[in-house]
DNA sequence: ACCAATGCGGTCAGTTTCTGTCCGGAATCC
DNA sequence: GGATTCCGGACAGAAACTGACCGCATTGGT
């Protein structure tokens, strides 16, 4: 009967959303008896999730940790906040995540309904930019997600492609791969317009539509899609590795930076600052906001870089009355 | 029986993992014969879960976005992708999602796996802080997600405290509710020790410890526990309104800082940016990554403040090969 | 020490429904 | 037109679910 899987599955919400239930409460709200409450307990034992259950006066259900996660039942809010979560994961190109914040929003974005869709999109609107340089060029999630269900079904894609040297291309591929390489999503795909492999910088893929699926599983030629991707880029990331002596003490550096830079003590007036970064703004605030003067080791781009920010910062002046309303 | 509703399940989750099933091959997987594989699609129908299928020689069923989300069926990875996206949701104090992954976050991480925790937890250490400055002290994901399934599950807690004077104490509570007000959490709750509403941040609080579940409701003694933190809070947010006119156009402007700010075309040389912010660090950053001069009309301590990164940074050099090495 | 509240699990009989096997029909793609 | 695939009715036997009843164990408070 439909009653008793839906039933059980109630009962698992019942019990992720709240953590105390008396078998009784739970009787009523099903709408059975106890005796079929306990069973139901029990059913969802054999499934493998540990319903803990205390008796006594202030005793009752409780879903536990166990060895599988089970099917998480989410209300609109936390659906929403679950991809906008992994949203940012994905762009945040933290590694060890973004391939599997990509995968699970995929399978999330793909059942979700659509007007949930619209609160998440309005949301991304104020979600910030995992960057602020135009450096790591941010990709549209929903780009990501398009492509994240091709390569996991099977499906070719139409695309629409600007290369390294600027030029417009339409190309159907069949997407093998998504490839998280320092800041950037790669795609490994056959491009069947070119009869090979290739690897396509997804922020480059202005549009992908998806045309039909494709059965048969070309081989990659690689050890696997990172190793093809990373073969392919002749590029190497710019990634500067800035170090600084400072002219502080490595507790108040360490307090100013927080975890986004290595310190280490020189001496006791001194601390060596180390962070890598793709452009020179993202130091640039590191250094402005420690309140203390500092000594570049590198690299040499940096110091004009600085000199260029204390030029125009000390141009700056406060606008007259004047300025203000008119030109 | 167990297997007909733990089938019905892994139904759900083998059409979460990939779109186009044949019937042949579910029946196969799921060991039964391919019309109660059809049955069993009718069920997840009258579930509310809209199955959609295909006949043709590239047909198959697939599950699509409905009126309701299906339960998520996760894996190891995927689950630990969206602790971290949560986390960094709550932190990041985005309004309209903080609060919904909090809940969702407590929900998660009470039935996750501890295998999983000890990902995330060293997951953790990677993850960037959401806040440059102290002025957002980070919490604890961790205490967070207690307090939040006390509040959910009506559990008293034994909580150490630090006051704003600095003053240990140890008090028993009913937490009522978070509330993130600026970029802090607060928890609303009745402190059983001095027999009154109290709130207290949740980043001075050190630890947390349940103890005991109370039955009755008290009555907040305010329209809603935002209400009420609002009004317990007397220290106004520093929060700078920060506004200057940049000697650029509006489209370089916007595109040198993203969605931080909000930008107006003045004229076409001038642009007028405004932003809201904690600290002057992060205007600073902002400022100085746009690459041209511009003129302050508030607030008036950006000035200085930007005088004095001037200062600091004009008198940055290159460290000589001497220094690098020793004192 | 006792009592109330709570969970546990056995048994039983009646009802429900689930399953596999047939089948003809319809839609889709080549 | 043919192959492939999904659809859903009918049927019979097997399996299960359910509610009712029972005595028992555990917990916390009085």
């Amino acid at each position: 009967m439909a009653t008793t899987s839906s039933r059980t599955l109630r009962l698992l919400s019942l019990l992720q959303n709240h953590r105390h239930w008396s078998g009784d409460d739970l009787a009523r709200r099903l709408e059975v008896s106890v005796r079929t409450v306990r069973r139901d307990v029990e059913r969802l034992r054999d499934l493998g999730y540990p319903v803990e259950a205390a008796p006594g006066v202030d005793g009752g259900y409780q879903l536990a940790a166990g060895a599988v996660m089970p099917p998480l039942v989410l209300d609109d809010d936390e659906a929403v906040a679950i991809v906008v979560g992994l949203q940012a994961g994905a762009q945040a190109g933290i590694e060890g995540i973004a391939e599997s914040s990509v995968r699970a929003l995929a399978k999330v974005a793909h059942v979700m309904p659509t007007r949930l869709r619209r609160r998440v999109d309005a949301l991304r609107t104020m979600t910030v930019p995992a960057a602020w340089s135009d450096a790591a060029a941010p990709v549209d999630p929903e780009r990501l997600t398009t492509i994240a269900q091709a390569c996991r079904d099977s499906e070719r894609l139409e695309i629409s492609y600007t290369d390294k040297a600027g030029r417009h291309s339409t190309r159907e591929i069949e997407p093998h791969r998504l490839v998280l390489l320092g800041r950037r999503w790669y795609l490994a795909a056959y491009d069947l317009s070119r009869h090979d492999w290739r690897s396509f910088r997804v922020d480059r893929i202005q549009t992908a539509t998806t045309a039909g699926t494709f059965r048969t599983q070309r081989k990659l030629p690689a050890k696997d899609a990172l190793a093809f991707v990373r073969s392919g880029i002749e590029e190497s990331f710019p990634g500067f590795t800035i170090e600084v002596i400072v002219e502080a003490d490595v507790a108040t550096v360490r307090a100013a930076v927080g975890r986004w830079a290595t310190v280490e003590a020189r001496d006791d007036e001194h601390t060596v600052l180390r962070m890598t970064s793709d452009s020179l703004d993202w130091p640039a605030l590191a250094l402005g906001s420690l309140g203390a003067d500092f000594t570049v080791v590198s690299p040499p781009e940096l110091v004009p870089h600085l000199h260029a920010w204390a030029a125009r910062f000390g141009r700056v002046v406060l606008a007259t009355e004047d300025e203000q309303r008119t030109p």
